[in-house]
DNA sequence: CTATATGCAAAACGTTTGCATCCCT
DNA sequence: AGGGATGCAAACGTTTTGCATATAG
């Protein structure tokens, strides 16, 4: 994983490239957007918010909000959605790609890679004259056993697994 | 594609056997969903209340949703997100199964099937002990060409292609 | 100094629900 | 007749914006 201190490193040369400011409240949502310790896996705005809160009271929701834009902007942050209606964020890693599983029994977001699986959207893509871009693609599915508390103590967001969406 | 009367058949058993009713509305609004000619392939709740409307004006928002949400429960129906905010609905052949891929140039949404993917995901959910209930896929891509007006002409979604969410 | 960023509060959006009335079964 | 369904309008939760003020460069 990534360390804040890059990421923060990422975000002010986008910044200077883009006549934007490095703005202290810019490097406090950085860094707890990609803390190592307690951050959550994939915080919704609010999650991140609050979490910034914690550290600096003063600052708004809307703050977080264009923040979280911008690091998207910078391909630091991809966002996602797991069926609840919040959009949720994650750390990216410039290079690096996980698609996820969802557990439907306690709503863990499980991560994983799949190099032929990515190799078979390249072909689809192709077949179609396409050069891909981007994808998004989500399991959802049951544990075969009990749901295994090693596994699903990862989980982060609420159990609320409603598939509203896709 | 499954034909409109098989579908207000289904959904007409399916309320029988909840014990729920038959109304007009209900069978209006899914002979419009299924209306292989003027149909767009994934409206909006929105969007079919107005093409529902431009049949019965007397229809609410509210009836749709309801609908919709009866629709899927059903099997009938399928939500899904493209990348734009609101959730989007297709109908839904019993046993068949597509995933999307999207033009990031002029927002047409493709079809496609591709076994050897959903293999794999099989194959990753059973790594992970899981058996898997669902899935979504979504690619995003662009013509390596010029947009192809015979592919893009099937394009249903409004051109808007910003991806919020995933 | 000036352009950009912030924080607040309010607007915008899509979605969902309460309720009086209506209508299938 | 009676329980479920409808339509309206209002409630919701999340996302987005306007604006006066503060601040980085």
């Amino acid at each position: 994983m990534i360390k804040a201190a890059d990421a923060v490193k990422i975000l002010a040369d986008f910044l200077g490239e883009q006549g934007l400011k490095f703005t202290h409240q810019r490097r406090l949502i950085t860094e707890v957007f990609f803390d190592p310790e307690a951050r959550q896996e994939h915080p919704s705005t609010e999650d991140l918010y609050l979490r910034v809160r914690a550290q600096d009271p003063r600052i708004g929701y809307a703050t977080v909000y264009r923040t979280l834009k911008l690091l998207v902007d910078a391909g630091l942050a991809n966002p996602t959605r797991f069926g609840d209606k919040q959009v949720r964020f994650e750390p990216e890693i410039p290079g690096e790609h996980h698609d996820h599983l969802v557990c439907e029994e306690c709503g863990a977001v499980l991560e994983f890679e799949e190099g032929a699986i990515e190799a078979l959207q390249e072909a689809v893509a192709d077949r179609f004259g396409f050069t891909l871009s981007d994808h998004r693609m989500v399991l959802y599915g049951r544990p075969k056993g009990d749901c295994d508390p090693a596994i699903c103590k990862r989980g982060d967001t609420t159990t609320r697994v409603s598939r509203t969406d896709g």
